[in-house]
DNA sequence: GTTTTTTTTAACGAATTCTATAAATAATAA
DNA sequence: TTATTATTTATAGAATTCGTTAAAAAAAAC
């Protein structure tokens, strides 16, 4: 069930410094070493969701890989381009790959573009919460109760989800502002008291799940 | 301004099937029973994108139909070859097919070589998008609405393409710039915004479907 | 090199959102 | 019950964000 992806690059260092940020973020890898052992790989699992391949690489190049690939399938392909390579002169050929990264990359970014491609293909991890009529969706950045989306604020949003997301847990005003409002908001507590009511106020039904907790704060409470 | 296949093959039922795969994928389909009415069809139609022809037919088989089309055009063709029949032999000959797909075939291993043939011959219908009267198409760089072709800028293309492809995620500013403007782009993150006005502007009724996502950026909503 | 188009930036007003304050209400303990 | 404390609600000003305009800068076409 987990997002497998196949990483294709000849320099290990290059190959451990992707696995560390995928697995980071909960997807499987898998690995070669080379256009001939990536070939192989795909072939014996017929179920990796995406690939990323090094352009430059010994005995097959990441082109003549994915040309071979788009033979038979429709995998999403991302190509990572080294430093001076010509971007453009890429583009042109058409290969059919998804994406390019140009080397080098940062966490951001590289996740960024890998959650990109896998939602285009279907296969995006996201999170999405359901709880009773009221739904979650942290793609679109909309909720919903039943087929009715809500108009939350921004803040609004951020704070259902946390509590979603911490359901059962009684959270204290302080611990809210931290890890909704961040660590760098030296306001009034009782701020999230007034967004709490708002909430209250915005989820109809679902607003009775939302319990106060005297004297700590708040929490969502489901009973399973 | 859709990819047309040409299918010819004598018997109606195969002709069926691969018109039924072809359809669903977004492909308009022409039809013919025998050789003779392949050529005539292909005569007269000029735009014609890729032509699917069983090599065992009355009239006039496979082998010469290409033969005759070679003279005039270079379209991809992509022979069906029954079982039993030798295909060593056939591919000696020099007929300039791009593909054979041996029968019986099933619908992902037809539409895998449909697909390798369209995109070597430039003619990819990938990256197709097209939502309620808006359509994208990246090959010819062009978006349309209906029938009338929209004068979109470069940038604008690219934005408007970037939030189909990526459509019902919120879109940060920032990711947006990344991946349209580039990485090395690192001015102003609300240049995202007049574009995107622009766009709206011309996209017609679509623009309502480019939803601001306050805080965060913008949208391509469609209601599944 | 000049003109035209495209892109970017800066700025203003409008709309929304956030926060703090204060009054009203509810819960708890003496 | 009454006093005390905590929470809810309402409100208004502050702050943020967005859409738009217009002008400057850059790029492309001529």
């Amino acid at each position: 069930m987990a997002v497998k992806i196949l990483v294709v690059d000849d320099e290990k260092r290059i190959r451990k410094i992707i696995e560390d940020y995928l697995v980071n973020d909960g997807y499987k890898v898998l690995q070669a070493e080379n256009g001939k052992k990536a070939l192989e790989a795909f072939y014996m699992n017929d179920d990796i969701d995406l690939i990323i391949l090094d352009v430059m690489m010994p005995e097959k190049n990441g082109w003549e890989v994915c040309r071979e690939i788009r033979e038979e399938s429709d995998v999403p392909v991302i190509f990572l381009t080294a430093l001076g390579e010509v971007h453009d002169e890429i583009k042109g050929l058409d290969l059919g790959a998804d994406d390019y990264i140009p080397k080098p990359f940062g966490y951001e970014r590289f996740m960024a573009r890998v959650k990109s491609a896998l939602r285009r293909a279907g296969k995006s991890n996201e999170a999405k919460y359901k709880i009773f009529d009221l739904s979650v969706d942290t793609d679109s950045h909309s909720a919903y109760i039943g087929d009715d989306e809500l108009e939350l604020s921004p803040k609004e949003f951020e704070l259902l989800l946390y509590l979603m997301e911490n359901r059962n847990i009684a959270l204290e005003r302080d611990t809210i502002l931290d890890s909704v409002w961040g660590y760098d908001f030296y306001g009034d507590p009782r701020t999230v008291d007034t967004h709490i009511k708002n909430l209250r106020a915005k989820v109809g039904k679902a607003g009775k799940l939302i319990k106060t907790v005297r004297g700590i704060g708040y929490k969502f409470e489901v009973k399973s």
